[in-house]
DNA sequence: GTTTTGTTATAGTATATATAGAACAAAAAG
DNA sequence: CTTTTTGTTCTATATATACTATAACAAAAC
C-alpha cells in the first residue's frame, strides 16, 4: 500500500517515487505489472493528479517504468546497471559518503550500514 | 580550493558543503583549522555572502564546524557516529539503495561501488 | 579607532512544489 | 456504438526555496 506524510520535508512525489521503488525492491511489483492510473492513485492519496504524475515520470526517467498510452505505467526493471547509470548513481552515493569519512567511519562500519538499510527495506 | 559550477542543478550552498566536506575527509583540512570569512570565500567565489552563510550553517547542524563569534568558521570533527545521527545518513541512503535494489545489484556489486567511489573522495 | 566579523533585516527575482480546473484524442469497457 | 477512462497539455494560483543586493548592528581583532 503506497502512502504520503503531508508533514515531511520530502516533496509528495519523491516520497512516491521512492515508495514504489521500494515496493518493486521488496518483490511486491515485478517487471509486467501496472501502477495504478495517476486519477486512481491521486484519489486515493488525496493528491493532486499532476502530482502524481511527476511521480511517475521520476521512475520514467530513471528507466523503471514504461507509460504505454492508454494502458497504464508498467514496471519494466531490467537488471543490469549502464555505466551511465553508475555515473548518476556515485554522484548521488558521493555526498553521503564524504560525510561518512568525515566522521570517521571505517569502510566496515559503512558496509555493515549498507548492508542492515537494505535489509530493512527488504523486511518492510 | 573551493570551486563551483554555476550550471549544476545543484544549488551552490549545497555544493559548496560537499566540498568542504571532501576536503576534510581528504585531510585537507582537520579539526582546529578555520574556513574563510564568509565575505571573504563569497568574493573569491563570485557569489553572495549569504549563500556561503547557509553553507557555513549546513555544516552547524551537521555538527562538522562550529561558527565562533568574530573569530571563524572551526573544524570540529569529532569521531564517532551517534544513533540519531546514523538514522539521519541512514534515510539519505534509503533511497539510493533502493533503486540499487530495483536495478538488481547485488550486495558484491554495491560494496565495490562504494569503494571505488571512496577511494575516488580521497584521491581527488 | 578603524577594520573585520557573523548576524539580522528588507527586498527583489527566479525556480520548484502542489493544487485546481478544463480540454483533447485515443483506447478500453459497457 | 456510446460511455468511461486514459495520459497529456494548458492556464492559473499559492507557497516555498535559492540567490542576489544592500544596509545596519555590536563586538572582537588589528
Amino acid at each position: 500500500m503506497l502512502t504520503i506524510d503531508p508533514e515531511s520535508t520530502v516533496p509528495i512525489y519523491l516520497q512516491l517515487r521512492n515508495e514504489i521503488m521500494e515496493a518493486i525492491a521488496r518483490g511486491d511489483l515485478s517487471t509486467g505489472d501496472t501502477l495504478p492510473s495517476v486519477r486512481a492513485l491521486a484519489g486515493d492519496l488525496g493528491v493532486n493528479m499532476h502530482t502524481v504524475n511527476k511521480s511517475y515520470h521520476e521512475l520514467v526517467s530513471k528507466e523503471i517504468i514504461e507509460i504505454v498510452p492508454k494502458k497504464g505505467a508498467v514496471i519494466i526493471v531490467d537488471e543490469g546497471v549502464s555505466n551511465q547509470r553508475l555515473a548518476l548513481m556515485s554522484a548521488e552515493f558521493r555526498p553521503l559518503l564524504a560525510e561518512a569519512l568525515v566522521r570517521g567511519m571505517k569502510e566496515e562500519e559503512l558496509q555493515r550500514l549498507i548492508t542492515t538499510i537494505m535489509n530493512n527495506i527488504k523486511e518492510d
